[in-house]
DNA sequence: CCCACTCGGTTGTGTCATGCAACCCAGGCC
DNA sequence: GGCCTGGGTTGCATGACACAACCGAGTGGG
């Protein structure tokens, strides 16, 4: 979808971040990296998405220094992707996407945000909604929602 | 880009936000909505986008109930497109985006959002960086930032 | 020694959503 | 009655994406 380039909107800075992560794939494959997910095919499991896009997006994400990969093991080789600082850094989009999702765009949400320390929930400014603590990306988990936890209990 | 569909996904409230606005140009239509551009010339004049893009992404926007369709006279009936509640709440997302590509995908900021009663920026976390409120998209206004001033100031 | 399996991809083909330009229509304006 | 403006629609071209097949290095089993 990306001819990469929003002409005209080279200096916006809205513009330049959707032209680094705005298309169909890759932010999905960022709330993936956000759970520790680090391996190709565990990705592509994950998400169940086309293995040649897949591979090109991380690529891409590699190039732009959002991912760093490197092999975990010798012999054979293996790679593993990992969020950088300005990986991490995407945290809130990624929370304000999930956070907007949650209010208008699903019924139950499928995941909650949970601040480590206290198990309050992450808000959209990024705070804790228990004991109101700044958070980072480094201070949540991911814990399966509502709707995951409906789904089990009819199942 | 959008099959419309992020097959298994439907429950991922990202994958679901993404559905409604994460193409290639609703979030930048959703940029100048915000500030207060409203007639389809005026979006067309900005973003150049193709017409009928245009068209029908605010055709989309007021089917998902994000924009307000309304006409501003009679006689050539003419319309003009507002930001309703539901996407008002859009606004965390456009301030991180903007955020992180001020950091990491411009040299220069084009735009500052501003803390209408005291002057100070926005941050991360939808505060105000003098004053410390909690801001929302009623309380601030853009101004052109550091490359406009500069281009300026070079012209 | 040969076959199968895993991980991490690349290649090739087809389709469908998207992008752009050109055109359309109605009402004023001069 | 020719041109401008606002608000679109139509038609053609492109290119992102989906899907499936293949590759190659290494490892493990029989």
């Amino acid at each position: 979808m990306l001819p990469r380039e929003y002409k005209g909107h080279e200096g916006c800075s809205v513009a330049s971040t959707l032209a680094v992560i705005g298309d169909r794939w890759t932010m999905l494959i960022l709330r993936e990296a956000f759970t520790r997910t680090r391996r190709f095919d565990d990705f592509q499991r994950a998400l169940g998405v086309a293995r040649n896009v897949l591979s090109e997006r991380l690529g891409r994400l590699t190039d732009e220094g959002i991912l760093e990969r490197s092999p975990y093991q010798d012999n054979p080789v293996r790679y593993e992707y990992r969020l950088t600082e300005k990986g991490l850094d995407l945290w809130p989009i990624l929370i304000s996407l999930l956070k907007w999702g949650d209010r208008y765009a699903v019924d139950a949400p499928s995941r909650l945000i949970v601040h480590r320390d206290c198990g309050g929930e992450v808000t959209e400014r990024l705070t804790c909604d228990r004991c109101g603590a700044p958070l980072g990306p480094r201070d949540v988990e991911v814990q399966p929602g509502p709707a995951v936890t409906a789904a089990a209990v009819s199942a």
